[in-house]
DNA sequence: AGTAGATCTCTTAGATGCTAAGGGGATTTT
DNA sequence: AAAATCCCCTTAGCATCTAAGAGATCTACT
């Protein structure tokens, strides 16, 4: 049998489509209850990190108060909130936009990046562990895979809204 | 297009280790959004859909409400009032465990899963799509890269929540 | 058997953080 | 300029969480 037989000699345990789309959500829920507790951990809750991290993924063009609330699916008003925290927690700053004086430029702090990742850093060292264990033709696959999804996720959760306004 | 050997140089886009995790990254925050929405498509809250989720998951050995607590990764008194609202909305059913009168399974009810299914469908139909483009070798590294994923994440979960004891 | 302690779910009170609706200032359009 | 629109914030009200504890049941020990 040809499976499992690749350049680099590593046998993968074979698994079909749905098994590897069962792994997909069993690490999803899982990362769901994570987020959770890496948001106690921070002092702040499951709204505040989304945020933060749609924050941090965005230094070039820092979001608007807006742009945040489309992101992280929640009202102006809510947003209101978590950079009030957010500030306050030192994570964040807001900052006026200097070509549109309505709009609120959120910026993080330098410490923020730092005070983040530390709290991940247990959990994405052990995953650097593994992908030493990929070639890397299969961590091209990954990557490819792990992108093509993720763009799947951003169309499908687009289309929930415009369906779900209607 | 020739499929099955990874000699063969497929065309993935190389990527990096650092990349695959941003990919992974943007997957996880996307889907915390998404089940926002997808809950609400289900007039469900994102804890209720997480619970019912779990319980789809566990078929075979239903869990009590207290064990699902601690997979929610929330309080008892919470479970209390989740399975109230899924119950009333017919999702799932509390019955009495026949050996310890204290406990109560939560069960799913025979049309859960397809009505939970539905709201997903669209997205893993396109997934679907996706794994067509893959060898059963690249499957196999995808269905091997995510399971390993997962249990990285529930362990580190595991230790988040013992350091937050502490 | 009988009793003390542990375990399990549910209740309650209080806190948190969300939405919906609208206000006031800034910008754009007519 | 005036009108309309846009953007963030405020407020009131609501949903849902936690913390603490009650009541019922189970287990272990004498």
């Amino acid at each position: 049998m040809l499976r499992g037989f690749s350049v680099d000699g590593k046998a993968r345990p074979p698994a079909t489509p749905a098994e590897a789309l069962a792994a997909m959500d069993r690490l999803i829920a899982t990362s769901l209850v994570a987020q959770h507790a890496i948001a106690q951990r921070l002092g702040l809750n499951v709204t505040d990190l989304t945020c933060v991290g749609h924050i941090l993924g965005a230094v070039d063009a820092p979001l608007t108060a807006g742009e945040l609330a489309v992101r992280a699916g929640v009202t102006t008003g809510a947003i209101t909130g978590v950079v009030n925290r957010l500030e306050s927690a030192g994570f964040v700053e807001r900052r006026p936009d200097p070509a549109d004086r309505r709009r609120v430029r959120i910026v993080a702090q330098d410490t923020a990046s730092r005070r983040i990742h530390e709290v991940y850093e247990p959990f994405y060292d052990r995953l650097a562990d593994v992908f030493a264990d990929y070639s890397p033709d299969e961590i091209a696959v990954l990557g490819d895979w792990l992108t093509r999804a993720g763009g799947l996720m951003t169309t499908y959760l687009a289309e929930l809204r415009e369906r779900g306004d209607a």
